[in-house]
DNA sequence: CTGAGATCCTGTCTGC
DNA sequence: TGCAGACAGGATCTCA
């Protein structure tokens, strides 16, 4: 479900809990990707919400003294649910209470996870994360540069997190659709001008995804209750076998790296 | 260091 | 309708 365009819209529905105390952390289940520590669990005091951002696909919600990080792995989402409703899902993992409010964290195949830190850039799952391929830093000659020095194919490179961070396997497909280039292609031989095309497919599509909050495939709702509109607009994810938006073509499904992989032949090369 | 493959978990869909 | 097997938007870990 979520890549960063699906963070970020669930970081836009929560971010008016900015300024606001949060009560308490309740956890239903420690078991997520990582157990969660019982520091997190601990977090019974009132705290001030200072500030919620968002750093690759970590949800950062910063309290006076600490900084919750929440990742939402495959399948997770968060909700707001009026506290007077006195509802419980299957898979709901923890709970932030507000004074009227809270935000639910929802798992089922508990991928996602919780931390606390007191200073997030230096934990050991972000310091080493890539640059945001939003940012000015992410361009085509930085681009071009981590391709030349690597041997894995474009596709598995925009998807490493250690290089650019957020792109997932939609906006992988995606982008190298819109780019014209064939995901299979060893990043060393892509050339400059296709880094340029791909650095701003990239940032277009996640750019577009935000804008329409989100991509829904299966249910992917954002916090606030609405449902993402990207998937209307995908032109080869989970296409398999439907013809081409640009040229008719057969949309082909393969794998990479163990993962869907969606593209036109006649398109991208 | 790099890169390939297994792995965590539950739910849903496909094909027999 | 039942059931086995494949597959799902992530990313870490192990091993060569």
């Amino acid at each position: 479900m979520p890549e960063l365009p699906e963070v970020e819209t669930t970081v836009r529905a929560i971010n008016k809990f900015e300024s606001h105390i949060l009560e308490e952390v309740i956890i239903h289940n420690r078991n997520l990707r990582w157990k969660v520590e019982t520091k997190v669990q601990n977090l019974t005091k009132r705290k001030l919400v200072v500030k919620i951002t968002r750093r690759a696909k970590y949800i950062l919600i910063y309290l006076d003294d600490n900084c919750l990080m929440i990742h939402l792995g495959m399948s997770g989402k968060l909700r707001i649910q009026n506290n007077a409703d006195n509802y419980f899902k299957k898979h709901d993992h923890a709970e932030l209470i507000f004074k009227n409010e809270k935000i639910v964290f929802n798992d089922v195949r508990r991928f996602g996870s919780i931390h606390l830190s007191k200073n997030p850039q230096k934990h050991r799952l972000i310091k080493n994360l890539g640059i945001e391929p939003l940012s000015r830093s992410f361009n085509k000659s930085y681009l071009k540069n981590i391709s030349e020095n690597s041997n894995l194919c474009i596709k598995k490179l925009i998807m490493d997190q250690k290089y650019v961070v957020g792109v997932g396997n939609i906006y992988a497909s995606e982008s190298l659709f819109m780019a014209k280039i064939n995901p299979k292609r060893l990043s060393k031989d892509i050339s400059i001008n296709e880094c340029d095309e791909l650095v701003k497919s990239i940032k277009a599509i996640l750019k577009y995804a935000i804008k329409m909050g989100g991509t829904t495939i299966k249910d992917f709702y954002s916090a606030d209750g609405n449902k993402g509109y990207f998937s209307l607009k995908l032109n080869v994810y989970g296409r398999d076998s439907k013809a081409c938006n640009i040229c008719d073509e057969k949309i082909v499904k393969t794998v990479i790296g163990q993962r869907a992989t969606f593209l036109c032949n006649k398109c991208q090369s």
